[in-house]
DNA sequence: TGAATTCGGTTGCGATTTGAAACCAATAGG
DNA sequence: CCTATTGGTTTCAAATCGCAACCGAATTCA
């Protein structure tokens, strides 16, 4: 794949490990309940070689892990951990913008629903402390706890221009 | 870059228009008030003909606006469309996931806050239509009413198993 | 008014990655 | 015991990446 960018950001990093347009895929296969290297081959088209590379960092990378099955098994299933469970939000949104952005007159391919009532779930919403919905506008960069030179600066200049 | 995915999927087909990590990196920037090549080149590190080709599709596809500044100029201001600007949501889901995920010990580089309280933003939530917390497992997915053939196999698929 | 620098690219090139296909060993299923 | 499936690896051509060089127009500097 690509080099790692380097710098000290959460989107930076976060796309060193799922920056790739095939990892989304494999991660939304998940969501669906796959488990099995050829099922996540049929659904996505991916090939072999760069399935089998995914995977592997995926797991490396602790989004995945790899368990075997049939006791004596080359047979394998490689299921979200926690980390990558928690993907899921972003799935979400992503869904979200492409149901919005994609397909004219809301012939969208697919709806997400509650199952207790049936309903679709609401679209997610930034919200403040209290729960109050904020606009982008609303919202200000701060260094947080982990941030070095680099960082403060950079964030010193953006709030200079604003 | 990678050939375009033929999926009617909306993770899918977003990815074909934001599948490739330089181009996170771009739009994160146009929210940080970025606009004009230079910066975008200096502030990601990405290689300028690379950039010029990330900023063309972006532009094609409608993320992005390219306007003339300067009069007689060869000067551009590569601004976000509405449709680039709803891309903010997705980005602080990653924004979030990072945080959460990569930085040992809450050392967060960046913490997002409400400009008027001064407090961190909740974390995304899915919730229902009535505003209730849900949980991926509340959750269901069904064909929309732009769904094919395929689509409505491939679900009904899923729900057999669950 | 020149001279130097900046801006927004394009071009060329070697290195890396992709995508498709062929191949393969082990195992599960009948 | 035979066949198909699983989960890969290998090979190879084509595409893409990343880096550096170059470039014309325009802006800034002296």
């Amino acid at each position: 794949m690509a080099k790692p960018h380097r710098q000290h950001c959460p989107v930076a990093r976060m796309l060193n490990i799922v920056g790739d347009h095939w990892t989304w895929l494999i991660v939304r296969e998940a969501f669906y309940g796959v488990s099995r290297f050829s099922e996540f081959e049929r659904n996505t088209g991916i090939a072999k070689n760069l399935l089998a590379d995914r995977l592997a960092r995926l797991v490396e990378d602790g989004i995945f892990e790899k368990r075997d099955i049939g006791e004596r098994g080359t047979r394998h299933a490689y299921r979200l951990t926690e980390k990558g469970e928690s993907l899921h939000t972003v799935l979400i949104a992503m869904v979200q913008w492409g149901n919005d952005h994609i397909y004219p007159d809301g012939k969208v391919p697919l709806t997400i629903i509650e199952r207790a009532s049936g309903k679709p779930i609401k679209r997610l919403q930034l919200t403040s402390h209290d729960g109050a919905p904020l606009s982008r506008f609303d919202l200000a960069v701060l260094p947080g706890p982990g941030a070095g030179r680099a960082v403060r600066q950079r964030l010193s200049q953006i709030s200079e221009k604003s």
